[in-house]
DNA sequence: CGTCTATTTGAATGTACTCAAAAGCGGTGG
DNA sequence: CCACCGCTTTTGAGTACATTCAAATAGACG
């Protein structure tokens, strides 16, 4: 608890007054585990920073098989910003995996932000720039490794995802079968010994 | 040649100061089919804005296949915004595949302009926002469509790049072989037959 | 008309998936 | 302390989607 502010910091300096702008458009809120903080074709009426727990952002495909598309744990924000920018239904589905607190900013004191504390948006722009970049990165990924190596990847970049969430979630993360992931690291521990 | 300036005020409303000052931080430039705007491993220096052309945005991987990871026709924003914003080596490479007349905005003045006039941050938030929003449907599709449904949908969404940008050159930007893509052209066809 | 590039075709191969079943693991209650 | 339950991971066989490589064909441009 408190990581918030300190987060915002770095981004930028607020003046005392700006801190308690923000301070004013902000709510924090508490999730047990298995609660839902965005649901699949509902609007997504808020943005929210993760003060301590884990989340999963998945997506149910026309098969109906979940595709995880993102995890969440402290410090990162989490939503459905298609469906928060637009205030549509939303695609994604983002689910507390243990008892989760969060920081949540509404579209409507998020607009009140950008047009009062411009600094706020240069906030917003960075992170979704880097969000951005993310992305860009996962998309040339998935088209030019193999699973092994995106495993491998993610094991150097995001240690703490293979370590806090269940293998069969890294699976389908990476875009993989639980069965096949499985594979890769009997596969890998092999190799490990020789 | 001037969408630039109409497209911008499509997102927010510039006073004339404040269409001077972006005036005065822009630069016009021509490129000749063939030539390169953004070189891998060289600075991306500036941020461009199709006025007219056509453009591929692709990647090397270690094996030296090229993955194209965006197109860019007129009225859209082409670059490597990941080398932009830490102004390191691009790891990508956007390539103009006929005459092209661009708009761009370099790094220096774009952060000028962020200072001097907030309301073009809050062009390049929504910019970017947008960006980040179909970079996370990409990510989202080619985890659950087959190749040719990412076809279909791509006809449907952007018919013009399918026109506009030869096959083998859409096959790598749906991830696929052009022997692949031509398969699934062959079979489409055999069905609209019968 | 010839040359260069882009597209098509086909056969063999590979990467990753599906389905079914077994094994491992952690918590709970007897 | 052990037995049982539910959930996660592993194993294996058969299969599907997409790739590779090689060669033929089609199109575009001078």
């Amino acid at each position: 608890m408190d990581r918030f502010l300190p987060y915002i910091n770095k981004h930028i300096q607020l003046t005392p007054t700006e801190e308690a702008i923000l301070q004013a458009n902000i709510k924090y809120k508490n999730y047990l585990k298995g609660q839902y903080i965005v649901q699949n074709d509902e609007i997504c009426r808020c943005h929210s920073f993760i003060e301590s727990g884990k989340v999963r952002t998945f997506y149910l495909d026309k098969n109906g098989n979940e595709h995880i598309v993102a995890f969440g744990i402290e410090e990162w924000w989490v939503g459905d910003i298609g469906s928060l920018i637009t205030q549509s239904p939303a695609d994604f589905n983002v689910q507390c995996l243990e008892k989760t607190q969060v920081v949540q900013i509404y579209y409507e004191n998020l607009q009140r932000l950008y047009r009062d504390v411009p600094k706020i948006e240069r906030v917003f722009r960075l992170i979704i720039q880097n969000a951005y970049v993310s992305a860009q990165k996962r998309i040339v990924r998935n088209f030019s490794l193999t699973a092994r190596d995106r495993y491998l990847l993610l094991l150097e970049e995001y240690p703490a995802f293979v370590q806090r969430f269940p293998q069969y979630m890294i699976a389908s993360y990476l875009g993989i079968t639980k069965e096949f992931l499985s594979q890769i690291r009997n596969q890998l521990a092999k190799e490990a010994k020789s």
